[in-house]
DNA sequence: TACAATATTAAGTAATTGTTAAATGCTGCA
DNA sequence: TGCAGCATTTAACAATTACTTAATATTGTA
């Protein structure tokens, strides 16, 4: 989570390949540069970027071939692929996303927007990271990919919203949430919801998981409790 | 801490402000307004708000700008910055939150979430205040996170009065609070209680934690001792 | 000792949460 | 499109817990 997130940048023009690896260097990124599609795959199987800028008309392979290729590396499967076109048109954005690409940015590229790109594109990463996980407790497991809750080996499916706060009160065993942030992460920042909305799931949670599970800290909040 | 809390509304629409504004009153703030960039800085140079609503797209200085140089202006470091905008798009959030908003609202602005947030920015602004979350001794352990004491590993809920006055005599040890001080951190200088409230929360500490940890210090007040 | 401050108790009041059922919202499918 | 079925929220009221008060007892100290 605390390393330095890689970026590998292909083109067939230095000049380019320069201008990208100083604006990307200063904005804290770790990057390396290939300068044609076979280079390319070369450089990404050992270097495992987390983002490859890729030219689209490269000599030899051009950048979506090369796109195609690298999806099909396991290694590389979540690696994100930004493609850079002097051309806007229609067709070169439809066969990019074809062959995998994550996004499109047109030249001349602005350093501002490519970060904001890159940094958003990061920033959807770690989400996903976050999302993926499963919670695996002694007697009780989590798994938020199916939605599904496991109670002593006893499958329990759970509407969204359940799962959601039933997630958030195990992802921490023993602490108190607030109503305010369970609010804030269950519900989002911007729904407003009436006050017994929360009790009404706590309850809904207590029928189907287990009465004992849930402590009530009254003037505060909720626990869960192994 | 009692004061009124303030708020700079900044649009360009007078409608809007005028929305803005009677909500806001009704919710018991003190509003001002001011309807581009350059006079929003002037009037949050001299009103010194805790809070400032700002619309993205403005003529003469856009929100965006105004919000970069409030947050350079020393006097206003601490103020919070929530920007309205008709626009939800990644990118206009990203230059937002670069320029240091705190929060952003899209429009049309529902009464009840702009309270909402505005509140819950608040309770923030206190909570920042008090800081230290943990207290730990030997025997004792206070987690202001979880709202739990623990006495020698053993797990003792508190009800919020009881927690928030052994918070603060054990912040102290050894330390003498008079009445008068536990009453203004405890309950606030605005509420009014009766004297006896505070012996009574003393007692039920006592027959919690321990008599021997509280003593009284007769004509001043209490402190704790570990 | 006297008396002002604190302790103790029980009971009253206030605030928060629990429960239920009904209303509303949503989604997929005929 | 409209309906069925589930998910979610609301609203009303009950139950519980927290907090305060008031009355009385006790304590510590000038």
């Amino acid at each position: 989570m605390s390393k330095i997130p890689k970026i590998l940048v292909v083109d067939d023009d230095p000049d380019i390949v320069e201008i990208l690896r100083y604006n990307l260097s200063l904005g804290g990124y770790d990057v390396k540069s290939a300068f044609n599609g076979k280079e390319a795959i070369k450089k990404a199987k050992i270097f495992l970027p987390e983002i490859i800028l890729l030219d689209v008309m490269m000599p030899e392979m051009d950048g979506i071939e090369a796109c195609s290729l690298i999806k099909e590396i396991p290694s590389l499967v979540n690696t994100r692929i930004i493609f850079l076109s002097a051309r806007s048109e229609d067709y070169t954005q439809l066969s990019a996303f074809d062959a995998g690409a994550d996004d499109y940015i047109s030249k001349p590229v602005k350093p501002k927007i490519l970060l904001k790109k890159i940094e958003s594109i990061f920033k959807r990463i770690n989400k996903k990271n976050e999302e993926t996980t499963v919670i695996d407790l002694d007697e009780i497991k989590i798994d938020r990919n199916s939605y599904l809750v496991y109670i002593k080996n006893q499958e329990i499916a759970l509407p969204r919203k359940e799962f959601e706060l039933f997630y958030l009160l195990a992802s921490k065993p023993g602490k108190v949430f607030t109503r305010d942030e369970i609010m804030g992460k269950v519900w989002g920042s911007e729904v407003v919801v009436g006050d017994r909305t929360i009790d009404v799931h706590i309850r809904k949670l207590r029928e189907k998981i287990g009465d004992l599970y849930f402590k009530t800290v009254k003037g505060i909040g909720y626990k869960f409790n192994q």
